[in-house]
DNA sequence: TGAGGTATTAACCAAATGGTTAAACGCTTC
DNA sequence: GAAGCGTTTAACCATTTGGTTAATACCTCA
């Protein structure tokens, strides 16, 4: 059925927009309504309630963030390579959904409890024993410095996640626009990289 | 006149608490007057409106924060030195306000147009151009590595601040409790600190 | 074409919420 | 002790907001 998909569609659609900017308890359903084009009711009459659709858009966008971060840590190449080819790729689909990280972030904080069962039965966790076990065995062998492995990949995702998180900061404090904002972004993977590969220098 | 005073401080401090962490429009005056344990009408006897309430709170809060950064980036020491000492003061800061950085990213992210005026008048606002000036003449002088002076920046600030916004995710995804994660926090002054000079050797 | 189901809407409702008001309380001063 | 003042409270108000309902438009299929 082409008008009930393009409906629901469209409401999840909207949903995200202004779920994403302005957070739960900012978000009206009105808002979410006007924003895909319908009927506040039709809003109640696909998904039961605020909270659903809610749900709904926070799980597709745990998902979303947790295949990104497993990325990073999922490992099976050379390490320098793939250091190098996966912070690119983190930092360039997070750009695709800036405000992903802040929204996660945030409505975690708001209600810690809710997410911890959601994780545990997330196919996409992130594989943490194999990148810290690759990490370790290249310690051992002496091809980089002996670093605390956990600490690693969080200072990794930081350096990742930060800029997006604190981009109207950023913009400010540096008294840069979008544009330069932007070409700051796509220099920083290769910043990241580099900058991650000579700290880890044995 | 004593009373005053300390009503007005305990409204202060109770909605300093809840609109950090409930956000703007997740926090309720009612909450905000239970938590002081007075009177609703209270709130607006002192402070006109909501908006009001949480101007006092942010302002205070973005100043906090500057200052801190602020720290971070203001150097006269020999840079080993500064850095180690700093990222270690900014941490333990940051650790007493853990929910001050998510607090600000997240508000400033709702209306960003909003704090542009402030960081102008702001008197601590970061002296960005000493701290650059200094590694310019250092990656000169060959002590360190030629880096983007900003990509840095932003990077001793981004693995610094990113471990407090994403605490319930880092505790859910490395499967830590609290304890564990105040040691994680302990220990990464030290990381953070050898981690960023290790990457700027020559 | 029209019966039957689905999608959509306007109007409505109850609860929550920011804000106001008028009365009461308590303290100082004469 | 009561006049005058700032403080505090309970009750109230108007608006917003999530949610419901009953009627209508639309679409398919016999």
């Amino acid at each position: 059925m082409q008008t009930t998909n393009s409906t629901e569609q469209q409401i999840i659609d909207a949903a995200r927009k202004i779920f994403m900017h302005k957070g739960f308890s900012g978000a009206r359903m009105q808002d979410i309504a006007d924003e895909a084009g319908i009927n506040k009711a039709m809003l109640h009459y696909y998904y039961r309630s605020k909270d659903k659709l809610f749900d709904m858009v926070f799980n597709e966008a745990v998902e979303k963030l947790l295949s990104r971060v497993s990325a990073v840590f999922t490992a099976d190449l050379l390490l320098e390579d793939k250091i190098q080819g996966v912070i690119g790729s983190y930092i360039s689909s997070i750009a695709e959904n800036p405000y992903l990280p802040l929204f996660i972030m945030n409505e975690i904080n708001q209600d810690p409890d809710r997410i911890i069962d959601r994780f545990v039965n997330t196919p996409s966790f992130p594989n943490i024993q194999e990148f810290m076990m690759m990490l370790n065995a290249e310690m051992d062998k002496g091809t980089i410095r002996r670093v605390d492995p956990v600490q690693l990949m969080i200072s990794i995702v930081a350096m990742c996640v930060f800029p997006f998180i604190a981009k109207p900061l950023l913009k400010a404090v540096f008294k840069i626009g979008d544009p330069a904002f932007a070409q700051f972004i796509e220099e920083r993977k290769a910043f990241v990289s580099s900058f991650v590969l000579s700290a880890l220098r044995p």
